[in-house]
DNA sequence: CATTAAGCGAGACGGTACGTCCTGTCTTAAC
DNA sequence: GTTAAGACAGGACGTACCGTCTCGCTTAATG
């Protein structure tokens, strides 16, 4: 998807797979260590033992750099955890909304994720290019799960059929990003399993 | 609460208001225009007329210039505003979360507030020093006029008696802010409008 | 002296003594202690636990300051010293000089001495009215002592007559002058014996 | 001898031989026009239209550049001069060492020279290492030639054997260089044929 | 099977901004 | 009216990174 820029688009098939790798790892860690703004170009190629041309021929920006990365890390941590990313469907909604929203809680005060994911979605508030990419290549793929489950919930008559459930779903996610984000709250299983039992109330059929 | 640093701490009296005023504009109208990566600190103070010493004598970073520069436009827009900015008591709550919540809307979309208030957030969600001032100044007065509305509706008999205030307003809040802060979603007053029936139906009494 | 400037002249009654004193011992310790290129303003007038302005008010610059110190400090030096400042005239020429250079070698040697000297000698070579007022207030009274103790000499046939004491004294003081400055050579009584030496034989009549 | 510094030290074989030129006559230039103290190595780097850091890279201080960019001024002017810089032998002594002070006096009041060597003379009373410098690399060789002319007229019979050559030379040397540092009195070729002739007076043989 | 062209590590380069220090002017309150 | 104190506009310092560039080197793939 490399646009017509000035440059002849570099050989993929050439391209150093060790250096990517290292690329990543240099990335991630330098996130977490001292943070996104002094994660510098210099910093990652200096880490990763690789030179800065290396970077800017693949990546066009340090967000773009730490997106990559962190897709791959979540690829990664997917192919790991196997089933954990699907919503299961006991029959029982609230149940199985109130389980994956926990994990949602485990992930987001994992201290591996915390910092780089913290930092692309300031990135994307600020740029929208990123916020987009970070939306639809990050989020989009686990809203679409809520929104499978709740259309399951709605034929299953538990959800009232005139919702719509792309907006219900941010009952669930919304509150609990916000508070994750710009820290209007403290996070916890019972805070998100107050927000189900809430939000569902309103959800089901009288 | 100046806490003791190694620096002998200025001397307030004396302090330019002239000055400080200019650095203000000069750091909104830069943010405005160029975004917030690309305000310097030499660019406010060169456009405010004023030496690089006199910003770092009185703030400690950027953010912080940026932080009280849009505190003190908000705080400008209320005096303008009068009413405004409490929420309306006509005894319909959904009626009057509706109103409010169109307002923020077009709040979140005047260019006047956008870039700064998205800059903020951004380093507030990176930097959890300025994540919690941006939410103890500048939104925990509103969400305040929301509790205590919530409040009265309870006492009107039109929430549930057992409804946490606090947890419930972020049913109005939390989706818009998330739509507007990571791209989720469009924007509109039929989706804030939405937003408020969903939920007040979860929230209202049998 | 002060030429008619734009200010108002400041009135020189109502001055404070004890401002002065401090600062020309503030001078004087900070040029020994750091050097003449990190002793400021500022830090003098700190350290004299004096204004700014006071400094200004009344020199020019830090060589104007620095110029006053030291010969206010000649100045003292040669009230405690008594007679030595004279050249002593026993009859032979070559001893008198001799002794002059020996003790012109230790004041050189001085640390009080060397630190601001160098500093106003160093001035003086790049900023002619300080390279002026150095030479004719801190160099031309001993040079002088030089001139009417060559006449002596001429007087008493041990000079012959022809030879321009101005510049016959050059012989014995600008060797010892460079070698100092410019770190052409070491500085030792030896040395300025034999410069002596030298000088006398072929100023000594036939 | 580079001694190990905290730095890894630059790369000398991929030196910009065009940046180092330019930052030599950027040097010299402002010298000559603002004088030393007002030449920064900001305002040489932007003449020369190079980055700050080029300079940082490669040398320790203004001083450093300066020294440099005269020694290459010298070396050129040596290459073009060809027979110049070396002293005389007609046999008559006198002759010769009024010949290479007449040029000496020329190159004091070329006001190409005057400038820089001025501001390097002035850094080096102040700043020792400086100082070693400009003498070793800028003043000893001459002085060498002097040494050189020297012994021969001793082996001529011209001068007094027991005359030391290192010394003498300072007859003719220092008084010129005093008062060109210090303004202790005019420059002239007059004054110049009087210094010579009053000291090799005392050189000779009776 | 050499040739050649790309990616690679390295790092010098022209720049911009940083945060600190100092300049010389101006203002305030104390004496 | 001078003083101590210090805020101010301005500007240079020396450092850190930016993104571009050029250098040899390794490493496929091709002629």
């Amino acid at each position: 998807m490399v646009t017509q820029s000035g440059k002849p688009a570099p050989d993929t098939t050439r391209r150093s797979e060790r250096s990517r790798r290292a690329i990543y790892d240099a990335a991630l860690a330098l996130v977490a260590e001292v943070g996104y703004p002094r994660t510098t170009i210099e910093g990652i190629a200096a880490r990763a033992g690789v030179g800065k041309q290396t970077i800017y021929r693949w990546w066009g920006s340090k967000a773009d750099v730490l997106l990559e990365a962190f897709l791959d890390l979540s690829h990664q941590a997917s192919r790991e955890a196997g089933e954990d990313f699907v919503i299961p469907d006991t029959g029982d909604l609230a149940t199985d909304i109130k389980a994956v929203l926990r994990a949602t809680v485990d992930q987001l005060t994992d201290p591996r994720f915390e910092a780089p994911s913290r930092a692309l979605a300031a990135e994307g508030v600020v740029n929208e290019e990123v916020g987009r990419r970070f939306m639809t290549q990050l989020m989009e793929p686990s809203l679409q799960l809520y929104v499978d489950r709740l259309r399951a919930a709605q034929r299953a008559g538990q959800v009232r059929p005139e919702i719509d459930p792309r907006i219900a779903l941010e009952f669930f996610i919304s509150p609990l990003a916000q508070r994750w984000l710009q820290y209007t709250g403290p996070i916890s299983y019972e805070y998100t399993d107050t927000l189900v039992d809430y939000a569902l109330y309103g959800l089901a059929p009288r």
